[in-house]
DNA sequence: GGTGTTACGAACTAGATAGTTAATTAACGT
DNA sequence: ACGTTAATTAACTATCTAGTTCGTAACACC
């Protein structure tokens, strides 16, 4: 018989305590933004020691730039889903608003961690070659609908597909990352259920409403 | 005849080395975060030492808020003076919407402060009596915009003052406030100057259009 | 069952950071 | 002139924090 039980899971595994660590990095780099995150406190919210973290990601910089890496990488997978050309192009970019709504309704933490990248310009991404490199699929797709929408008389805004998309996204992350600023101001917390329907339709018809040009000066 | 030269500036002055830590701390906050900003720092950007701070502040926690109280305080006395209501309400939310636009586009500090506040879910907001009883003006302008452009039949969607001020701030917002991740994931800068005159008709455009209920489904 | 390698842990360090102490000087009223 | 007080300075400290040192234990392979 050997020294060590057999039913015992392995107790090294270095995919797993990699996993652990960017994930309980991530949570901590929301939470208190970068300058704020505490390398040590990560340490202690694990089930492995503070060392494991420059094991495998050698600073306190180059994990925050992989936990960003990672949330990205899982944004973009989400996006590649998306399916909504089969929809007439009004609908199209309305379902698009409703799902960008939902999205960001289930993904606080990225969004934290992309307002806290703002604050430091990007500084993170563009060291990251992976992210300064990384596309969004959702482009092309709005680009196909605005076309559509076009071709058959729908659509006759300016706009291309890279302001659509800001503009859907706008509504979108405010709602969540300013939140907390504008629920003291304001009394409202937008993120409070008895408004996320009425919030949500709104995108929606927001986004239809500019593109068919009922904005336009008279 | 006095001792000092009449001509000399006094050398002790409160309320200027008040404002001057208060406009340095504004812009070391801004730039690096609340956790990333150094006391130490703002002291070397000043005519006055480190202790000055705590002497008229506190602590770094209280400085901060101070920061915030004066951002805020100056931003709603330029919401006082917007002046739309003789306009008809289609013209008046077009407007409001353009002035938005290029508030928010003159205040990229400020953005950032409230950026970071968000962070820290607007903890320190919270702890200021002044800053968590401060109304906005704005809302009741456009209270009334939306009451007199429903009695004309120019507008017929749901939403409330607070829904349309916070569409509009959305989009001027974001645009200032996520220009770097933006960038450098799409390769457009928001807030370069090509695109400014294009995005600032958007946001007119865009409230005009979705009060009009033209994004209402079929 | 021995060997090399990968994964891991405890304790440590150098420098940074918020906050203090205590002495000093300018302004101002009388 | 002079005393009082508000404003200011320089040097100090306790603690925190990112990053390291060095030794050890599990695993794979033969």
């Amino acid at each position: 018989m050997t020294s060590q039980p057999a039913a015992r899971a392995r107790q090294r595994d270095a995919d797993r305590t990699r996993a652990e660590i960017l994930a309980v990095a991530r949570s901590e780099f929301a939470r208190n933004g970068y300058a704020g995150a505490r390398v040590d406190e990560i340490a202690e919210l694990m089930r492995t020691t503070k060392r494991m973290i420059y094991y495998y990601f050698g600073s306190k910089e180059r994990l925050y730039i992989a936990v960003l890496e990672k949330a990205y990488a899982e944004v973009r997978d989400v996006e590649r889903t998306l399916d909504v050309e089969h929809l007439a192009p009004v609908e199209a970019i309305r379902t698009l608003a409703e799902l960008t709504f939902d999205h960001h309704d289930a993904h606080r933490e990225f969004i934290k961690l992309v307002a806290i990248e703002n604050i430091h310009q990007a500084e993170h991404i563009r060291k990251s070659e992976v992210l300064a490199n990384l596309g969004t699929p959702v482009l092309d797709l709005i680009s196909r609908i605005l076309a559509a929408g076009r071709a058959t008389g729908d659509f006759v805004t300016e706009a291309d597909a890279i302001d659509v998309h800001m503009m859907i996204s706008s509504f979108c992350f405010f709602r969540v990352a300013n939140q907390h600023t504008f629920g003291a101001l304001f009394g409202r917390d937008m993120t409070a259920g008895e408004h996320r329907a009425r919030l949500r339709r709104m995108v929606g018809e927001m986004a239809v409403a500019y593109l068919r040009g009922a904005g336009a000066r008279a």
